[in-house]
DNA sequence: CTCGTTCTCTACGATTAAAC
DNA sequence: GTTTAATCGTAGAGAACGAG
């Protein structure tokens, strides 16, 4: 391969091919500078297609960018740029966000497992107590003593004043105090099954 | 390691087309 | 008519890479 000092202060861009015939300048009407040039340009436009390739294919794969403008026109690509940074930081908030609402989800998961558990130790417990026998109360029962607590309740929370929230939560407190005591509710449920019994037999 | 070759990038001027 | 953005051809610098 023998070239001329001059050819080097170029210091360009060629395949080899383009020295193969270097020596018989009677094959090619193109001089070797010619011909290198010629090999650069279509180097340059091969990397400027790929460039080119990128940037469509990064419009096809932002939503923002599918569309044209409203004139018709194709976006620029400063706008795809931008629009594609917009996007992937509004994916980025995305993420975070749902992110976010996950670990809420697994917390509540966590502390609604916690209740299920206690739920079957309670149940568990009051099946294992002595005495505890399985007896089965019919739907109509259950009904009279759910119908006669709510009477009840509801007699009673007509007292309450519902004006406005501050007399609401005032007169709320003092009628659960007052109503909903576990023993009062308990000698409800006794009266309403006493009754029941009565019925039963007369 | 050096040298030659290839690849990649930047810069610049010219041209074209759309927008203002 | 001017401005702006895109595209093209060209020149040159430097990195990357393989051969010797």
């Amino acid at each position: 391969m023998s070239r001329d000092k001059e050819d080097y202060e170029y210091g360009m861009v060629l395949p080899e091919f383009i020295f193969d015939d270097e020596d018989d300048d009677s094959k090619s009407p193109l001089t070797y500078k010619e011909r290198r040039r010629e090999a650069h340009t279509q180097a340059e436009q091969k990397r400027r297609d790929a460039i080119k390739k990128g940037y469509d294919s990064l419009q096809e794969l932002v939503p923002t960018c599918q569309q044209t403008d409203i004139s018709g026109y194709k976006l620029s690509k400063a706008t795809v740029l931008q629009k594609s940074i917009d996007y992937i930081q509004y994916l980025q908030q995305q993420k975070k966000k749902q992110e976010e609402e996950r670990n809420g989800l697994r917390k509540e998961v966590v502390a609604l497992r916690i209740m299920q558990t206690n739920y079957e130790q309670i149940v568990k417990a009051q099946q294992s107590q002595p005495g505890h026998t399985e007896t089965r109360i019919s739907d109509e029962v259950k009904f009279s003593v759910f119908q006669f607590i709510m009477d009840q309740l509801f007699t009673t929370f007509s007292t309450v004043s519902v004006s406005n929230f501050t007399e609401l939560s005032a007169g709320v407190f003092s009628w659960l105090e007052e109503y909903c005591k576990p023993q009062t509710l308990k000698d409800t449920v006794f009266q309403v099954l006493r009754r029941h019994n009565t019925n039963m037999r007369g």
